[in-house]
DNA sequence: AAAGCGGGGAA
DNA sequence: TTCCCAGCTTT
């Protein structure tokens, strides 16, 4: 049997259950694929069940307030997803008539969805052969093939993506197909895979050269970058403090946040009345230095490593059109700011 | 072509 | 610690 067929019928006996895969609702599935983008199902697939049953249909979503859309998404990461689906579902509400885009040419203009997720609906929903090229497929078809290319080159993308054409083109299901090569890489292929419990190690041309280890090849190696974030929690006799939207082009683009001081290294002495009353325009603010807590926390993204501090700091004025600690959870902070607001805070 | 964008789980 | 996950967008 070729490969194609072969991993198709793997797929039908072996997937998991999961409640995107109960229908083949565009919309669902849609939800899925942005989810999914540099995620792993166990942790999507909360995410999932609860964003379907806050909105059932593109038309709730689509009428949904922004932050609504990122309270669903809080701590999953990447947040310009939810910001791109709640922009592309008003797009498809409001000027497509509600009809989902059904060809990959009409997918992939829209916002949040590229040659991944276009190829993964289109083919799934629409049965169109548009080969899906994820993380599991790259690793599966290098090692498979024993190909060297880096895979994070736009040349080794595109040559595995070519392969991925004259396979799905042999196959009877191009979504199955495309669902078969992401689970065998999620479940089998792994990035530390186990070779014996594998049908395909005996045409493996890395299993057989015994370079399973060293295949996918990757370039890239950056180094994070160091960031010192100094948020100041000003509390007032009414327990009220005061919050901010993150509006700038950079980490946790539209959450929550205190007022911030980013500096170059970390700061070991308590700031002065000249230091905070920079970050607030009711800067009628004085500080009182009793009953002060600095708590530390040390954040790492994939990309950057975060030196957190939060000073803790009591006002003797009342903090005008404040929030009241009480009421903090209606905001969307970032995983840190909300770890220490529930474990320090409150 | 390269950089920027989160958070968590596994080894 | 290091790796990497059903990637996309901007520079």
């Amino acid at each position: 049997m070729s490969f194609e067929n072969q991993i198709v019928k793997w797929y039908i006996n072996n997937k998991r259950e999961l409640p995107w895969r109960e229908n083949i609702d565009p919309y669902r599935v849609w939800i899925s694929e942005i989810i999914l983008q540099q995620t792993r199902v166990v942790q999507g697939e909360k995410y999932f069940n609860n964003f379907i049953k806050k909105f059932p249909s593109i038309e709730s979503l689509s009428s949904a307030d922004e932050s609504e859309v990122l309270k669903m998404w809080k701590g999953l990461g990447y947040y310009n997803r939810a910001i791109n689906i709640h922009k592309t579902s008003k797009k498809i509400t409001n000027t497509l008539n509600g009809i989902f885009p059904n060809t990959y040419n009409e997918l992939i203009k829209l916002n949040g969805i590229g040659d991944y997720t276009a190829s993964a609906i289109s083919s799934i929903c629409f049965h169109e052969y548009n080969p899906v090229v994820d993380g599991n497929v790259l690793r599966l078809l290098s090692r498979y093939y024993g190909l060297k290319n880096p895979i994070d080159s736009l040349k080794g993308q595109r040559n595995i993506r070519e392969i991925g054409k004259k396979l799905i083109s042999k196959v009877d299901n191009p979504g199955d197909f495309n669902q078969a090569m992401m689970e065998y890489g999620a479940l089998v292929c792994t990035p530390f895979p186990d070779c014996k419990s594998c049908i395909f190690s005996s045409k493996c041309i890395a299993h057989i050269n015994n370079e399973v280890d060293t295949i996918p090849v990757k370039s890239k190696k950056k180094k994070p970058k160091e960031r010192f974030l100094n948020y100041i929690v000003f509390i007032d006799s009414k327990q009220k403090t005061i919050v901010n939207k993150r509006i700038n082009k950079d980490i946790w683009y539209k959450l929550n946040e205190f007022p911030l001081i980013e500096s170059k290294t970390e700061i070991k002495n308590i700031f002065t009345n000249s230091d905070f009353k920079k970050l607030v325009d009711n800067s009628h603010l004085t500080l009182k230095k009793e009953n002060e807590k600095i708590y530390r926390v040390k954040h790492v993204l994939s990309h950057q490593i975060l030196y957190i501090s939060f000073y803790q700091i009591n006002v003797k004025d009342l903090i005008t059109s404040g929030v009241h600690l009480s009421n903090l959870n209606n905001y969307n902070f970032p995983v840190p700011i909300t770890n220490f607001i529930n474990k320090l805070l409150i």
